[in-house]
DNA sequence: CGCTTAATTGACTTTCCTCAAACCTGGTGG
DNA sequence: CCACCAGGTTTGAGGAAAGTCAATTAAGCG
């Protein structure tokens, strides 16, 4: 039995972040819950959509985790982006009208479905809405330009250590343990994502293990020294 | 006398991109137009913008080229970005409120500056004008993801035939030449945002050279073999 | 023209990848 | 309940790609 029982409530979920913020009248919130009642649920491997699927809604992660990726002309696959429950899926197709990249469940989760052209009429009507989704917008671009960091400048060894604290942090924001977690990713993806190769990835793991900085059985991390990690990481430990 | 003559006229610039999609009326037109009026001349080395930097503006690149970065906790430095005319700078700051990087003209350049608070007002009130801002968006989202494939998946050789068929390519879409064109940025700076140094590039040049596919003198390029680039860039040749 | 900065080229080192083998771990069926 | 199988994971040895250091050349600019 799997440790999918991280399931978030609707207080600390990005679907909330659409709403909570200021100015949003009870006509308004109810509105908007219309438009997110309906969810699915998927099981590890499962796709939420495909490159090329036509572009119609975000997926709002409620319990679980997704990896998204995108496509190479010549085939093959770069892994952008690990999602925890409370995130958003989906933003980079409404321009071209489809998913330039796929979304795959690492374990078993559920989604709220968000129609986007519904949420687009409602922000159209509702100012804080609409502010609400640029920001999301802008955190997400935000994001991305610390992952190219990350990619660029990072050895392999301050990769992973920056994952880790990454992930730790996310989990920690949400109201879960911050020293303890379950990757749900294969070390495949990790190292796909970090541009390094599984097999890298198992090494940084051991070293850490042997330094001290982490223990780590399996897919359930504990990290034990986060300030060394952090100092590994080049970002220096934060909260 | 630098080759900064390469200036956008309005009906190809992203600021157009913004009013001429479907929808909007003569009156709507003027209004936005009124917001961009305002317009500023940097020259080589000159700052848009500077990490920390309350958000106010958009800027659009009217003429000549920007070079856009994040700047790590430690202090090191990634090009997450080269930006040409029509292009637009500053996205990333909506949601914390300050630009988390900063944005340096490469040669003498000018800019629209777009109030984002005037800008956003309107488009509550223009749905076509809030379409093409989320297109936006999500456009710069995908190129990011882009970005990352190439970051972590392409070898020295494939991220440099990348850039060069990526530049290419904006410059043809705006109607200049896709075969000569100016790189305005150093080589330290297009190493660092191909996550190379400065020695490999300049190797990789030579070796290009060589090797007949294209022809550099300074920073003047000229592609001779397209095709060939592509097969090396993993991106098959597209238009 | 001379000075400063940028770009190139070369020799050597480091990091990470590749290939290959051994090892767990969880699920299946005897 | 245990043996077995398939996958993911770990570990090792050797090699290739790109980085570092250093010297040289070329290019912009006063």
């Amino acid at each position: 039995m799997k440790d999918s029982s991280t399931v978030v409530s609707c207080s600390n979920c990005s679907v909330r972040r659409l709403c909570l913020p200021v100015g949003l009248s009870e006509e308004d919130i109810e509105r908007l819950e219309q438009v997110t009642r309906k969810k699915t649920v998927l099981k590890a491997g499962d796709t939420l959509f495909r490159a090329g699927d036509p572009f119609s809604n975000l997926y709002a992660i409620r319990s679980g985790s997704f990896k998204s990726a995108v496509i190479g002309a010549d085939g093959d696959v770069q892994v952008t982006h690990f999602a925890l429950p409370g995130e958003l899926l989906g933003l980079d197709a409404y321009s071209g009208g489809v998913h330039p990249g796929y979304a795959e469940a690492l374990e078993e989760s559920s989604v709220c479905v968000l129609p986007f052209s519904q949420l687009e009429s409602l922000a159209q009507e509702v100012p804080a809405l609409q502010k609400q989704i640029y920001s999301i917008f802008s955190e997400e671009l935000k994001q991305e330009n610390e992952a190219l960091l990350l990619l660029g400048k990072r050895s392999a060894e301050g990769r992973l250590a920056a994952l880790l604290i990454n992930i730790s942090s996310r989990y920690s924001r949400r109201g879960y343990s911050a020293s303890e977690f379950v990757l749900s990713m294969p070390r495949m993806d990790i190292a796909n994502y970090l541009g390094l190769t599984a097999e890298t990835v198992s090494r940084l793991i051991s070293r850490f293990q042997k330094q001290g900085l982490i223990r780590v059985r399996g897919r359930s991390v504990s990290i034990l020294d986060l300030v060394a990690l952090s100092e590994l990481a080049g970002t220096h430990c934060s909260y």
